[in-house]
RNA sequence: ACUUACGAAGAAA
């Protein structure tokens, strides 16, 4: 079984579930009964490829089949309904659960939090934060990045930043993403200036770093920093900032991919620099990258 | 150290 689980799992994330789904029924023809493990494994791929009706049934099928589902069979259904947008039917797994016994953790939260989130429910998110807190569930660095994302993308700046400040006060290390997240949006929101120092001291101030509490090996400035970065700029007409920021992307080890050309090339159309457009499409050529 | 399963970030459509 356990061999038979870990296969399918890599035919899954290798993005073929239609062999694991072969693999899985020469599992059953020989009489290996699944487990949790194998429920969970299917279900995420079904999910991932927007079939969530599918894990459901599957889910059905195993549950009359006796495995009793637990907290990670249940928080990849709830997250699959969370990504479609149904929290109506999240929810429903949500007490489901709690009336089977499986206690909801952090995860099963952060999936529903990101889907009002994602949804531009705020108030709902935010509800489901406070649970947390009451159900002494500790949120965590995933939960309050959703959140600042959530609500920088539903206009509300202030909301996010005090979200930000609440989770350095609660000792919890903001990441890679935490910051993506607070970039892009200060970005967004017309913000540019401040993000670039906001980064710039990150990079070189001990005492931002320990005030973030991240450690120096901490490295912020990954491609979906600079591309909000430069998106800001070209937004502000300061292609040549762009510009500057794209060229210098190989001193940091990171390799522009098909968005960072998108932004660019935007960037240039916008300023109405036509021969800066021609160049940048024979270097996207050079590195091998394919115009989609 | 990790080692069968779950959550958060960038362009456009």
């Amino acid at each position: 079984l356990f061999v038979y689980n870990t296969l399918l799992d890599g035919y899954c994330k290798a993005g073929k579930l239609s062999v694991a789904l072969d693999v899985y029924s020469q599992m059953e023809r020989k009489g290996i009964s699944p487990d949790a493990f194998t429920c969970s494994i299917l279900m995420k791929s079904y999910c991932g490829e927007g079939r969530v009706e599918e894990a459901e049934s599957l889910f059905q099928k195993i549950n009359n089949a006796g495995v009793s589902p637990n907290v990670v069979v249940y928080n990849i259904l709830i997250d699959g309904y969370c990504k479609e947008g149904s929290m109506e039917k999240a929810l429903k797994f949500y007490s489901q659960m709690t009336d089977d016994g499986v206690r909801p953790n952090i995860i099963t939260y952060s999936s529903l939090i990101d889907g009002y989130c994602k949804r531009g429910d705020m108030e709902a998110a935010m509800e489901l934060y406070s649970e947390t807190v009451v159900k002494a569930i500790e949120p965590d660095v995933v939960v309050y990045t959703a959140l600042i994302d959530g609500h920088f993308k539903n206009d509300n700046m202030q909301a996010a930043l005090t979200l930000f400040r609440e989770m350095i006060e609660a000792s919890i290390t903001p990441n890679a993403f935490t910051i993506s997240c607070l970039i892009d949006g200060l970005c967004k929101d017309g913000r540019v200036n401040d993000a670039v120092k906001l980064l710039g001291e990150g990079q070189t101030s001990p005492a931002l770093r320990k005030m973030l509490q991240v450690d120096s090996s901490c490295s912020f400035l990954n491609g979906i920093v600079y591309t909000s970065l430069m998106q800001g700029l070209c937004k502000d007409g300061r292609i040549l900032r762009a510009s500057k920021l794209f060229s210098e992307l190989r001193c940091h080890g990171l390799k522009p991919d098909t968005i960072m050309f998108y932004v660019i090339l935007q960037g240039h159309f916008r300023s109405k620099n036509l021969p800066d457009v021609m160049m940048l499409q024979a270097d996207m050529l050079k590195v091998g990258i394919m115009p989609n």
